[in-house]
DNA sequence: TATAGTAGGTACCTACAGGAAAGTGACTAC
DNA sequence: GTAGTCACTTTCCTGTAGGTACCTACTATA
């Protein structure tokens, strides 16, 4: 009692416990990142944008701004000439590699099915009705 | 060697075996879609679109199409009238449940931490450089 | 006759994410 | 004096996800 209808905007994420955590963590490109930093450790700038093949300096530029905001990244700036920056995974960011390690587990063992799923879809299983 | 350059565009999924399940599993709408069926059981249409607030049935339907394709949610037809169509989640779907709840588990303890971590960031963690 | 309920389909529109390309500042090396 | 390095920033442009609104066929009910 007492709220306005206009709750219905966050209701998803209150009937769902997993959608915060997919805005923080899975947006597009940020698992590359936190996986790059997390499996090589501490990276420059350019070292990201080379090893993460496609991102331009745009897009992980605020990529790297929103997760130093939501504290899974430490950025360190050397007032050097030229500049250097380093970026590291936090301990909140670190404390995501089970769910890394869980994920490409499932991944191993269900890409498989996914795929052979589409398959038989394509092939056989369009909706009736 | 032997390769073009238009690999590119595949790297960042083999540099993070995270990427492919992100796109299967965690676009748009897709958790509470899940998390409903695995939570609550078998869905008419109509009781997932009142379920899941805020969605719209066209977006509703690309949902369940794309995971009924990739295997992880099953649709079964009623040719009565009026028409009557069930949605529940499949063996494969089913296989998410640790994974949810270990994404659960860790909302749970750390989603306090990011929004510490944004208001400190608001306040005083202007990036320097 | 009119309305409601079911499971969507379709046409149209907009907002925003993301890509391409060039620029910036401070310094060094050639 | 010209080019190169680093870590971005800025501008411009496009693709697409997603929203709005209306439409279908069929029947039961009032």
């Amino acid at each position: 009692m007492g709220r306005a209808a206009t709750d219905a905007t966050s209701d998803p994420e209150l009937a769902c416990p997993v959608s915060p955590v997919v805005d923080i963590v899975f947006s597009r490109w940020t698992t590359p990142i936190l996986w790059a930093l997390h499996t090589f450790g501490r990276h420059r700038f350019v070292e990201l944008e080379r090893r993460i093949t496609g991102i331009t300096p745009k897009v992980l530029t605020q990529r790297l701004r929103q997760l130093e905001r939501d504290g899974l990244v430490v950025r360190t700036y050397h007032p050097e000439v030229p500049p250097r920056v380093e970026y590291e995974i936090s301990d909140l960011g670190r404390s995501l590699g089970p769910l890394f390690a869980h994920l490409t587990e499932w991944a191993g063992a269900n890409l498989g099915k996914v795929e052979q799923a589409r398959r038989h879809y394509d092939d056989t299983g369009a909706p009736r009705g």
